[in-house]
DNA sequence: TCGTAAATTGTAACTATTACAAAATAGATA
DNA sequence: TATCTATTTTGTAATAGTTACAATTTACGA
């Protein structure tokens, strides 16, 4: 809990519960929760909790590059990440599964290729895991 | 015309005034547009056009991959490309133009160390480009 | 402990999209 | 070519995610 504190006053931001909860949860959830996952997961121990609290917090947290927002190509919902490495997503389609892609520099440096300075880069990959590619192979022996 | 009008029938859609000024708009129109662009475009010249008809056949025609639909990380709508090789975004945040990056083939190879079947994917990137880093050389100068 | 700026809450509004039913139409068939 | 029917179009209403706003509460520096 004193991590989070420390991060807080490190940006200036009063330090609330609210605020201490949804950073623990999106510390200790590596889910990739929307906004209405983190507000139903927080509100189960704070039920006064308002969802506005959560878009509010969330908002200048993000703008703080406390915790990271970002979006699945096929979705319409916002998503965010406890402080990450940058990183790619890939989504099974099969079991919907997610893994993250660390990915980075590889990319950055083709890039300057376009003269372009990049600052913030996000991606996400659809297709079939691992997983489900090897229980079709199992299935056609 | 007639080059949608084939489009149209390779995949049994029928062919209507609706889709034609879709495809023609998203054709001679690269850029990116949203529903609504589309939408309002499209109704200065057929003013009886619904709304939901753009979402309809936006829906059908990205289901038969004649156009690409995806969405820039930081918005909520989505937008539409007519048929366009694989490609990523870079965006500018000083003139918000939008670069195509061909993108393609490397990233793929990579990820076949994963040993993920990619099928699809999206990525977009943000910045600042090529001319407004050269406007500010200038402007040192 | 107090005062104040900032945070929280609940409600209402807004935007993008989807659901639905009635009317219109494309295009296959006679 | 006229007719029939499944498909498409339209308008309206509903929904999901998010934002705006005003009243109340709270964090925290003095």
């Amino acid at each position: 809990m004193e991590k989070y504190i420390k991060e807080l006053k490190a940006h200036k931001l009063k330090i609330t519960p609210q605020r201490l909860d949804i950073l623990s949860f999106l510390d200790k959830n590596r889910i990739h929760p929307s906004a209405d996952e983190i507000y139903k997961a927080i509100k189960i121990n704070s039920p006064a909790l308002s969802k506005t609290t959560i878009y509010n917090n969330i908002d200048v947290m993000v703008k703080n590059n406390i915790i990271k927002s970002f979006r699945f190509m096929d979705s319409n919902e916002l998503r965010f990440d406890y402080k990450t490495t940058e990183h790619y997503h890939f989504i099974c389609r099969k079991c919907k599964s997610i893994y993250d892609v660390d990915i980075s520099l590889p990319y950055l440096e083709k890039f300057e290729h376009y003269m372009h300075k990049v600052e913030e880069f996000y991606g996400d990959y659809k297709g079939v895991c691992e997983n489900c590619l090897n229980k079709k192979k199992l299935k056609n022996k």
